[in-house]
DNA sequence: GAGTTGATCACT
DNA sequence: GTGATCAACTCT
């Protein structure tokens, strides 16, 4: 599959644009050797150090977090209860430790591949099965610790426009909420940047 | 409500 | 170096 990847400064701008100019835009990957993805409808931003939800939060910089502190456009992959892992790109000006979190996916492509790399002898009759929910798409698009630290740009992961996915996000508009499971957080819990499609049977509960 | 494991932190 | 704590989730 031919893609045209999309340029590294899109991702060089203030996280919680990034993270409202992500949804409608596709996600793909060819990580399980034969390409698959599909179109962001959910999304959380992390923005920095001041973010107490953040695991920059306070500057902390560990082997885990070392790639928020570089370039731009870079997946930040971590893995969470032990079983799980969550997929984020890098994203901000400058180098400030800041990520947006890819929550859920409404499937285009490679759909068999998906189910198979959740486990699932067929495609599901329910597609949510598939992608809605951070941990249930990393699993779908074959990331897990190998892809931390790949070049979106470059790698054989990408993010890329998407005409459908601009329309639909035209027409049914863009959300914004509470974080997801970030109580420990008090105040920055509150904040409202959680982004989602609306009304997209795709989002995660 | 349980599962599962690595990162982080507060200690020696 | 060692041990305790717990997490940006999923499935039953």
């Amino acid at each position: 599959m031919s893609v045209a990847r999309i340029r590294r400064s899109f991702f060089e701008r203030a996280p919680l644009e990034v993270g409202k100019a992500l949804i409608g835009m596709e996600l793909g990957s060819d990580l399980s050797n034969s390409a698959c993805g599909g179109l962001i409808v959910e999304t959380e931003v992390y923005v920095g150090p001041e973010d107490r939800a953040s695991h920059a939060w306070n500057a902390r910089r560990t082997a885990r977090t070392e790639v928020l502190f570089g370039p731009r456009g870079y997946a930040y992959v971590f893995q969470i209860y032990g079983m799980h892992y969550c997929f984020n790109i890098v994203v901000g000006a400058g180098r400030v430790p800041a990520a947006v979190l890819i929550r859920a996916l409404r499937p285009t492509f490679g759909l068999e591949i998906m189910a198979k790399n959740r486990g699932l002898s067929s495609v599901p009759a329910n597609l949510r099965q598939l992608t809605s929910g951070p941990g249930r798409l990393a699993q779908a698009l074959g990331i897990d610790r190998q892809a931390n630290g790949l070049d979106l740009c470059q790698a054989p992961l990408w993010v890329r426009r998407s005409p459908v996915g601009r329309r639909l996000a035209a027409v049914h508009g863009i959300r914004a909420g509470a974080r997801i499971n970030v109580d420990y957080a008090g105040d920055w819990a509150r904040r409202n940047w959680r982004f989602t499609l609306s009304e997209d049977r795709f989002v995660s509960v």
